[in-house]
DNA sequence: TTGAAAGCGCTACCAA
DNA sequence: TTGGTAGCGCTTTCAA
């Protein structure tokens, strides 16, 4: 059976209330005593229920990371960085993927505060911002990464998505392509809406029209999505000479759909992804896309969260990071 | 503030015990009384504090994931299929990456256990069984997926190492290459040393010897460590024809090492990996890598976990998956 | 059927 | 400095 600490309290002979203290290093305890409880401690292989410890309101020292869908590089990567930048600040990190589904952003939502998180960093795109308020009741501090969310009560990180949409566009203007159309994710998620709407301003600015039957937007799986609505687009008799795709992805769909129909990349069809994981790096051709700052954005969101729970009261403003465009092998001059 | 349990009971007018009771569905409580306490609840918007339930040793319906790396999509492909089928089971799944360090293995061990989860399943390798001693005494169930893992106490899911290691032996050695070397991860990660103990096997049965001076470990990073050791093997006077990578990230980077090289894959240098990730699909050129049923061995470890949690007497085989060689096209025969 | 009360393990306040 | 003790919110006997 596990210790407790009335167990360490017995063996040691003082109360509970001294065991208490000396763990939590508050109150006045004689030296001797607290190396006395340690050792006690030691020998029992006590370890303190944190249950127990949040029940009475305790901090956890946990922060819980909600994504849509950890198998995505960038997610997973948005996870590595959050991970490592918490574990440095003495923080554990629970991470719970959606999978996509609205249900279980409220289960996993939940399940957080539940297991009392001390906060919480939401990668996944909100509709239904009633969602957090049981949070803000219980005032667990929120911030949201990657996504922005249009309440006061959360703070936000995330990179310029209409810059970041602009930059492809300005890109694929400049190397001539006119006929250009879009993979999207799903459009409830804002930060595709955003690229697109970027990128749409870009070619707005060289007078060259993004027709609405071009954007397509994708279902739940990413890379089969951007296959199929490539071929779609492909075989159309008047079709486009570039793609910009709202991740890396939907564009390696594309690099997929563009390879079974024969049609070469970037000579025939130039293709801009977005986000730079891994993936854009190791794709034939390697991929050209607009890179987001992960490392920096994980980085950035927990020491943001940590800040509120230290100092609730601070204003919280946005927290926009720069896109790069990062220009691989997967663009080229029309014609070329 | 949050509505208790207590809160629920006075405002309809009766004892804690019997909201438990419908809160649960245990008991006899009257259809009268049951419909007059559930409205109450939803008037409260009442949720049962799941630690106050967990300190009384009720379930959590929670199920933890400890992986070494979520950001190698090979294990955030299992994360993705475990919490899949968790999920199908009516259980929410928290994941926690140790980002390769031993010393959150235990913290997130710790950590996990606290948060009570039902059970947990294990992705990372543990050199130090001892670890699991606290969760044995508590007898929290167990099973360790993608690792052996030497103990009775867990179930183990995972791939055929040694036979996968010598699919890839095999392979190779019929496309005519004798001059094979083999990039691990460190080599205290027990599947490595399975998969390079079977490639050791097919090439012992062709006659063909495997010098130690051509196994190469890797570092923390993968890729890095893959580029950087295949950078080496390739800089020699005698270098060799192939490469056996025991995970798709070494793959890469050696696929990297080449390019920077101006060493031509497959013509000049055979490459294979393991696990067939999404990486492996898409690189440049596609990677022949032997294939582990990530989905499959996601959904086995849930199913197994589950299976404990009702039926904890069990016996507790290993299971142990068939891995499948992928060819593709980063191998060919010597000499093409 | 229902309710009173004893924990679960720990924190924090108040006396001693 | 110390220890006693009242919760925290819920589950679970055991009586009524």
């Amino acid at each position: 059976m596990k210790a407790t600490i009335y167990d360490v309290a017995r063996e040691a002979g003082v109360s509970i209330a001294a065991v208490s203290q000396v763990i939590n290093g508050k109150g006045k305890i004689s030296e001797e005593r607290r190396n006395e409880i340690f050792s006690v401690m030691e020998r029992l292989n006590y370890r303190p229920s944190v249950i127990a410890a949040a029940l009475t309101g305790k901090r956890t020292y946990t922060l819980g990371l909600l994504v849509p869908d950890i198998s995505n590089p960038f997610f997973a990567e948005i996870a590595h960085a959050v991970e490592d930048q918490g574990h440095k600040l003495g923080y554990s990190i629970v991470i719970c993927s959606t999978h996509n589904e609205d249900e279980r952003i409220e289960r996993y939502l939940t399940l957080l505060q539940q297991k009392s998180v001390d906060g919480m960093i939401i990668g996944t795109g909100m509709d239904n911002l009633e969602l957090l308020a049981p949070l803000v009741d219980k005032s667990v501090p929120i911030v949201s990464i990657a996504r922005e969310m249009p309440s006061a009560y959360v703070q936000t990180v995330h990179v310029g998505d209409f810059d970041g949409g602009k930059l492809a566009g300005q890109h694929l203007l400049a190397l001539g392509h006119t006929r250009i159309a879009v993979l999207a994710e799903h459009l409830k998620v804002s930060s595709s809406r955003e690229r697109i709407r970027g990128f749409r301003d870009a070619l707005a600015g060289a007078g060259c029209e993004l027709p609405d039957a071009w954007v397509k937007p994708g279902g739940f799986d990413l890379l089969q999505g951007g296959k199929r609505q490539t071929l779609e687009l492909l075989r159309q008799a008047e079709c486009p000479t570039a793609l910009f795709c709202c991740n890396d992805l939907l564009a390696i769909g594309a690099l997929q759909a563009a390879k079974e129909l024969g049609v070469r990349v970037p000579e025939e069809l130039s293709i801009v992804g977005f986000d730079d994981t891994i993936l854009a790096s190791v794709t034939d051709p390697p991929l050209t896309t607009v890179a987001q700052p992960i490392e920096a954005m994980g980085k950035l969101a927990v020491d943001l969260l940590i800040g509120q729970l230290t100092n609730p009261s601070e204003a919280k403003p946005a927290h926009v990071l720069e896109p790069k465009l990062v220009v691989r092998k997967s663009t080229a001059s029309i014609g070329d």
